[in-house]
Order: C-alpha cells, then structure tokens, then sequence
RNA sequence: GGCGCGGUAGCUCAGCUGGUCAGAGCGUAUGAUUCAUAAUCAUAAGGUCGGGAGUUCAAGCCUCCCCCGCGCUACCA
C-alpha cells in the first residue's frame, strides 16, 4: 500500500457550464474514490481546476462581446460553485490563468528544451492577410466534410461532432475578418514523441518502466490499454507543443522565436494538476514534491474517454521527459453518458446542466448522484432518463434505503424511546440474509464486517456501480432481518428477540452512515443526524468502523439515545419529472430552428475578383457518365467513367455520400477537363465533375437543361 | 476502408486467465406482511449470451467471416 494518494479530475474547459456527462465520466467516480480512501485514512489530496486558455474561449468572448478574461471568471466561478453544491470535494480547485500556473508550465517548457526533447519545426498554417495574423483552428470555420454543415470549426464540427483540421475544410474562412487564410510558414517546438514510443508500449502494456514494476495492466480497463495501443500501433509522431494563440501560457520569452507563441493545450492543461497541487501545498504549509515525485505516491487521473491519450501517452511521455516525475498507477476513464436516447451535446442544448439541476431540485442532491453511479458508464457508453432517476429515487432510495433507516428509527423510538437497548448475544434468530438460516449477533456483524470489506474493495478497483449495489444489499437484509423476525408482533411475548433485532438493524443503519459518504454524502450527513452521531469529517470513520467490527464491538453501543426519525429520501412526482422531460425538449427544439434561421444568412464570401482571362484557363466540358462504381477502402470516393464525345475519361469524385452509384450512370455533367490529373486511392482522376452545393451542403449535378451533345464547351 | 471498445432477460447493466457463467437491480406476475414515504419480504418469469462457421472433452468467455452501436483514423480538387 502506497504512502499517498494524488487523484486528479480533468480540468473543465471554461467556456461553458458543467452537464452531468461531466459529472459521471470523471468528477463523480473522482469523488468516490478520494473520499472512501480519506474514510480509510489515507493521506490523499484531490485536485482539480479550470482550464482556461485556448481559442474557443477567445471566440466565445469576441462572439459575446467581452474579454476572454470575464468568459473564465464567469464559468469558473460558476463550475467551481456547481461542483460545491454537488458534493464534489476537492483538496483545491485552481484555475490555469494563476500566475503560479503559468509559471509552472513554463518551467517545465525550459526543463524539455533543456532536455533536448524538442525539435523546432517549420509547417503551413492558415494566416489572415487582413487581420495580419495566423489563425488557431478554431479560428478558421468552412463546410464540414463530414455533414456539409457550413459553420464547422477548423478542429471540430459542431454539428456532427467530427475532429477536423483547418484543411479538411471546404471554402476556410477566418473568423477574424472572413477573409480567405492563405497559407504561411510559421515554426514550433514539437515533442518527439516517436522516441518514447518504445517505453510506453512497455508500460501500458506490461506497467513496467526503466525496469520497475510501476502498476499491474491488469486492473487498467480494456478500453484505455485498446485505444493506447491503437496508437503505439499506428505509430507515435512529434507533435506540437506550441500554437500561435493570443490566449495562454507564454513560451518562455528568453528563448528565441518565442514572440506571439504559446504554449499548447498538451504543456498547460495537465500540468494545471501540478500547480494546483503546488498552491495547495502552499496553502497547507506542506511539500508538493512528494505528491509528484515520490515513488511512494499513486497518482490517479479521473477523465472521460475521450481524454485518454492525452492522460496515457502524451502527458506521460511528458513527465517522462521531463525527468523526475512519476507515472499514472491507473487512469480510470469512464465512457460516456448519453441522454434520453441521444449524445449529450453542448451546442444542441441537449443536456442536463447541473447548475439548472441543483437549483430546480434542491435537496435532491444525492438522487442525482446515485442514479448517474447506478448508470455510470464504467465499461460502455450508458443512459441517462428522467424516468430511470424518478424510479431509482422512488423505488430504491425512498422505498429500500429510506424505508429501512426509517422503520429502524421508529421502532426504536416506539419501543425503546430512542434510546439503543443493550441485548443477549446468545439469542438466536432469523438471518437477514437468508430466511432459512439462524444469526446471533456476533454472526451478523461479522457478515456486516464482510459486506463493507467487499465493498471497499470493488471501490479500490474503480467498481463503483457494483461498490454501491452491495451497499444497498446491506439495506435490503437489514429490511428483510425485520421482515422475518418481525419486531412489531415480537414485542408482546419475545422482547429479548426484538432488543437483539432492531439493535442489529441499526447497526446496520449506523455502517451505512458512514460506508454512504462516498456516494451519497449529503444523505449520509443527514443520517448521522438522525442517529445523533458526530458528523463526518474528513478522518478515518469507515476504518475505525472496521477495527470495531474485526473486535466483534457494534457500531454503535447501547444507551445511545437517538434523534427523531425522519425520511432521508423524498419520492419525486410525476409532475417534476414532466416538466424536466419538457424543458429539456424544448430547449432541443428551440436550438433547432435557430442553427436553420442562421444558416442561409452564412454565404461563403466572395473570392477575389479574377480577369477573363483567369476564366479562359479553365475548358469546362459537357460529358455523360457512363460507369460509376464505389473505390475500394474509401467513404467517399466514386470512380467515374466519362464520356467526353472525344474521349472517355476516368474521374474519382468525392460524392459517394450523396449519390449511389446507379443512379447516376446517364447523368449529363459539366467536367472541369484541363485540370492536372491526380491519383487518390490509387486511381488517376482526370478531370473533375461540377457540382453545385447548398447551405446544407446538399450537392446537386450542374447540367444543360436538355440532353446535349457530349465534349463541348461551357462558357 | 483500417484500428479500438462494445452488442448478455422488457429496461439498465455484471460476468477475471474457457469447465455451478447463464447472473444482478429495476419493471412485470403471484403470494406474505403492516413497524414504515401505496414503502417491505418471498417466489416466478424459461434470455438460441448480435448472426454464422470452427478449435476443444468443454465457449458469452479462444479463432475466422458477417451485421449493428460508439470512438479514433484514411480517402474528399
């Protein structure tokens, strides 16, 4: 067992609020895990923060009329608030425009180059000839050569979700001016990540580095060692560490060819874990270099899927790089959480905000929370419905869980006046566990001991959903240890039995106060309360009540008087769940319209103005295609064959998306005939069919209105 | 097209290196019960474990082919 614990959650970007896709893919299981290893009495520090800089934010503000830096005040204030009010407790939750930050990361830029880690390397990037500057992806939008929407970014459309880059995009434009970028030289440090192919390979696959056994591949689940060897498989290339962005971290200004550089998102957003753990260090008095540099430490990162090869490859070969850091023991990324049937998306509305949430169901915090790990998509992608939290509040918590504290509480009171009845450990009776078999006390605690052991260990193994099943297994024995012993008819003529059940009963209840926090810490709070117990801190409550169990001594002793029995969990109507179904619709639907509305007002602009003479360069032609037939091992490919009247010609079109191929045999096109042959996929395409594209990026054949003589001219 | 991860009872999902692995929760049905928020407890339902072929004494779990979902990636003049 290590020494301690460092645990991070990814960083959320500060251009938008939190969505409880968020919630289950990385802060929620983060959350889980740090506060059953505190219970534990490990020495654990949990650290988060926002992740500010990049060009999306710079578009956002520029889009509302602001400074980047208010777009990030306003939602890091507004996420670190929401991850509060949820119950996500973090040792600190920073912020990547501290000084401090940008600091760190620039100190690690210094330590790379000094390293000899980085080869600078000259390439094309987009420039804006107007604005006078090199544009970052996001800066550049054009049609998506996925969807044809015609808004999509130069990094990802928006519309379909595709990864682009800024040549993928059909008529690129920039932002700035909505001039035409043109392509220009510009240079930037790139990590060569080809040279640390070698050792990742080996630790992913066999956890083993410079020849120590660093963590067991074992317990790394499948889909983060499949999608890691994904890419050592197609072979790791340099890439860039730096952008030409005007929003983050400096390069280093000492260093030359700095000017207008920054670093890219790869040197500052993980790294943001190592700052926050810096200025929690300060703010505690402590040392932060154990935390990252210690080999007694396990360091854990939270993310979501789409993280991990950031967080299993570049980053490590980062720290690797770097020198003294340690490695990742497991980086536990969940999968996704889809939304009544459809992909949870930020854009389209089509989200559960948690802020909205947890201000339009106050209370419900923990409802929220046990159904999101009752589903969290721990092995696959997984579903979130207001039906599925309505029936999981009201069938499990308020009927299993609150049901039981309940009953427990009120026949403490009703029999004994609250206060907890000493009991005859010798007395037999029926096992809650199994209606066939006979407990004592002693036999039943010791079983309760097992349950929490069982559980602790699938939370160790990241299995929360199956961690928090087996302590609702705990409520429904404790419901049925009542159901067949049956107090409430006992008390007249066996009052010995009654003592040793309910006693039992609310050993159980008093476990579950403790044994809940990870996962339900607000009810668990509450329930600590009703008991009249102390209420949990941070300390090791769940391994006190494991030494007590292991001695054969009850959670809690007789003569303890208790509070007032009172529901922990509340059934949600109909009604609150009609109306978060018809919110959620309507802002779907309001969303809809709007994209249609703004699209046709979004024509590509106007080239530049060109001579006659440019046009008389091009020999447009009539022709008929007379063979089309998809190309081997492409989407989107057609192989055409033209005729020209004068000659038969072999054209490859990208129109396969849009056209089968025969429906077009006998189709009369226009072909651009003197273009420069060019092979894709193989095949030599001479020449190039003229199509006509809309807004929706719909294509149409240009064609004479009647049937025309093949070969001759357009003018 | 390539690669990765998935496709298991109505729903949401467990099933590690092949041999009590055909499971859990919810829903449904029937019965029991009334201490408890129309809560609880018991029992049941007969799912060809995406489809097909193969290896093996034995296959959700191994191999091959095919289909579907998600992600990454290639093709788009």
């Amino acid at each position: 067992m290590k020494k301690r614990y460092l645990v991070t959650a990814a960083l959320p970007y500060a251009n938008g609020p939190l969505h409880i896709g968020h919630l289950a893919g990385a802060y929620l299981p983060a959350d889980i895990y740090v506060r059953y290893l505190r219970l534990m009495g490990k020495n654990v520090v949990f650290v988060c923060g926002s992740d500010e800089h990049g060009a999306a934010i710079t578009v956002r503000a520029r889009k509302e009329g602001v400074t980047p830096r208010e777009i990030v005040d306003k939602y890091h204030t507004s996420i670190r608030d929401t991850f509060e009010k949820i119950g996500i407790a973090f040792d600190i939750y920073h912020r990547t425009s501290e000084p401090l930050h940008h600091q760190t990361s620039q100190d690690f830029f210094r330590k790379l180059l000094e390293n000899g880690q980085f080869e600078e390397k000259e390439s094309d990037q987009y420039y804006d000839e107007v604005a006078g500057q090199f544009l970052a992806d996001r800066y550049i939008i054009g049609t998506c050569p996925v969807c044809a929407n015609p808004d999509a970014y130069g990094d990802q459309c928006e519309k379909c979700g595709s990864t682009l880059s800024p040549t993928q995009l059909i008529n690129p434009r920039s932002t700035l001016s909505g001039a035409a970028p043109v392509m220009r030289p510009t240079t930037h440090w790139y990590l060569k990540l080809n040279e640390h192919e070698a050792w990742l390979r080996e630790w992913i696959n066999t956890g083993k580095a410079d020849g120590r056994q660093l963590h067991n591949p074992a317990t790394w689940k499948n889909h983060v060692v499949g999608q890691c060897n994904s890419w050592l498989d197609q072979g790791l290339q340099p890439r860039a560490m730096t952008r030409d962005l005007d929003w983050g971290v400096d390069v280093p200004h000492e260093i030359p060819h700095s000017e207008g550089k920054k670093l890219y998102v790869w040197l500052d957003a993980p790294i943001g874990y190592i700052s926050a753990t810096k200025q929690w260090a300060l703010d505690h008095h402590t040392n932060w270099e154990p935390y990252w540099k210690d080999k007694d430490t396990s360091l854990i990162h939270f993310i979501g899927k789409d993280n991990i090869v950031f967080h299993c490859l570049i980053f490590p070969a980062i720290l690797k790089a770097h020198g003294d850091f340690i490695l990742p023991v497991n980086v536990p990324a969940n999968q996704f959480l889809n939304l009544e049937g459809n992909k949870l998306s930020t854009s389209r509305n089509w989200a559960v905000w948690v802020h909205e949430y947890v201000a339009e169901l106050p209370g419900r915090e923990d409802d929220l929370r046990y159904n999101m790990i009752k589903n969290m998509p721990e092995q696959r992608d997984s579903e979130f419905t207001w039906k599925g939290f309505q029936e999981s509040t009201n069938t499990e918590l308020v009927g299993n869980l609150a049901g039981f504290v309940h009953r427990v509480l009120v026949l403490m009171h009703k029999n004994y006046s609250g206060v907890v009845p000493g009991i005859d450990a010798s007395r037999e009776f029926r096992s809650g566990w199994d209606a066939e078999q006979v407990g004592t006390y002693d036999s039943e605690l010791h079983r309760l001991h097992l349950k929490l052991e069982e559980m602790g260990r699938e939370v160790e193994q990241f299995n929360f959903r199956e961690a928090l099943r087996i302590l609702m297994e705990i409520s429904s024995a404790g419901n049925a240890l009542l159901q067949f012993n049956e107090p409430w008819k006992a008390i007249k003529d066996d009052p010995e039995l009654v003592k040793v059940v309910l006693n039992l009963a609310l050993q159980y209840v008093a476990a579950l106060s403790v044994a809940l926090r990870p996962f339900l810490p607000f009810a668990a709070q509450r329930l600590r309360q009703m008991l009249n117990l102390p209420l949990l801190n941070d300390d090791s409550a769940l391994l006190d009540i494991h030494n007590e169990l292991a001695e054969g001594n009850p959670v809690i002793r007789p003569n303890h008087a208790l509070n007032a029995a009172e529901h922990l969990f509340t059934r949600i109507p109909d009604e609150v769940i009609a109306s978060q179904v018809a919110k959620l619709q309507a802002a779907a639907q309001a969303n809809q319209p709007a994209a249609e509305k703004t699209a046709p007002a979004t024509y590509p602009p106007m080239k530049e103005e060109i001579q006659y003479d440019d046009f008389a360069k091009l020999d447009i032609r009539t022709g008929t295609i007379l063979e089309a037939s998809k190309v081997e091992k492409a989407d989107k490919l057609l192989k055409l064959t033209v005729d020209l009247g004068f000659e038969k010609r072999t054209i490859v079109s990208g129109i396969a998306l849009h056209f089968q191929p025969e429906e077009i045999v006998g189709k009369q096109v226009l072909v651009l005939a003197n273009l420069a042959p060019r092979t894709m996929r193989g095949i030599e395409s001479q020449g190039m069919i003229l199509m006509a594209e809309d807004a929706e990026g719909r294509l149409s054949f240009v064609s004479p209105e009647t049937s025309w003589p093949n070969g001759w001219g357009v003018k």
